[in-house]
DNA sequence: CCCGTACACTTTGATCCCGAACGACCGGTG
DNA sequence: CACCGGTCGTTCGGGATCAAAGTGTACGGG
């Protein structure tokens, strides 16, 4: 039910909402079914093959990192995987209680840890990590190869314009003003 | 540093990886940037214009289902919101405390509970979502309309493939075997 | 050699989120 | 009218999240 036509529908009764302020429909659109087909996606791969490996999204991607680029500094695989270097720390403990990964302090300069895929994470990864890019092609089996490589240049020009511009334009709203603080997270001692 | 050269480069690391196995690339590519583009575009909502309201995403976004479509059952506005129902009653309660949404007890049906937003919620609404969609402009600012619409129209291929193929494909995988029971989640009483 | 600044990971606090178990409720049946 | 299969929203267990505070290491002066 959802889909072409609920997003439709959805804008039209927005429209509407909005009485003469004029909406950007196609970025709208395109946002509204960045994060739609996002978890669409996210969800068929956690209930697929990450439902029997019994690991999530997360913990999937961190040791996904960590398998690809070989043994990595924390903060370049938080980076990587897109994560806090705090869910970091708590993500690679289940994987290493898992024992699929490895924990190693680095030897000359003692305030880094080495990630690592263990002889079993490697093992591991071997084998799932086929089934989920069979997974991948499964959702965007509807696309041609050229449509895929097209999409995720689209895509790219998202990431790209977030990630060089975002948090000028975050500062440049706030226009001085102190950023709101989270209503969670570790208060101030004082 | 994320972005074209390090997919790239994770690429040719899986691909070694995997040695003979065949890698589905433009799969990966796709899938690996709508979940980066879904990630970044969410944090730089959340950061901005959400920041201010003290809205997390999802709670944003159920105001807005039920804002667009009016008053609505719970568990069409988790559909359309994309999460659980058990989530929707957390957020909801939230939304209500806030004095945004109002929750009504269906007045034939005993076990529905209606969502609509309050007066507030639709003053809110129509304050904060000019900011929001402006936004979904600048994010996607690197695009063209029309490139937004080829977006959409790719994105919305991936979403229907899922939504109409994705419960099969994973009976079909599990091909009849009992599916794992997550690790968390409430336990029988026994 | 000691200090201060700069890093790098970890802990903490407050939430968020999913999905299985639950219990209230519906409509139909015998 | 008690029972039954099925549907709803709610509760609950446990992982995941982030940001700020905390702990510990590194390193360039003085």
């Amino acid at each position: 039910m959802p889909g072409q036509r609920s997003i439709t529908e959805a804008e039209k009764l927005a429209q509407a909402k909005l009485g003469g302020v004029p909406v950007r429909r196609e970025q709208m659109a395109a946002v509204a079914n960045i994060y739609r087909a996002a978890s669409a996606v996210r969800q068929h791969l956690e209930n697929s093959v990450l439902r029997d490996s019994d690991l999530t999204w997360t913990a999937f991607v961190v040791l996904w990192v960590v398998w690809v680029w070989g043994e990595s500094e924390t903060r370049h695989v938080a980076e990587e995987a897109g994560i806090s270097k705090g869910t970091l720390t708590g993500v690679s403990r289940t994987l290493e209680s898992r024992g699929l990964l490895r924990r190693t302090g680095h030897p000359t300069d003692g305030r880094l840890v080495l990630l690592a895929a263990t002889e079993k994470g490697e093992e591991f990864m071997g084998r799932v990590f086929p089934a989920f890019n069979e997974e991948e092609a499964f959702v965007t089996s509807r696309l041609s190869g050229e449509e895929c490589r097209d999409l995720a240049g689209l895509l790219r020009q998202v990431v790209l314009q977030v990630e060089e511009n975002g948090e000028a334009r975050r500062r440049s709203l706030l226009d001085g003003a102190p950023p709101t603080p989270r209503r969670s997270g570790r208060r101030p001692k004082a």
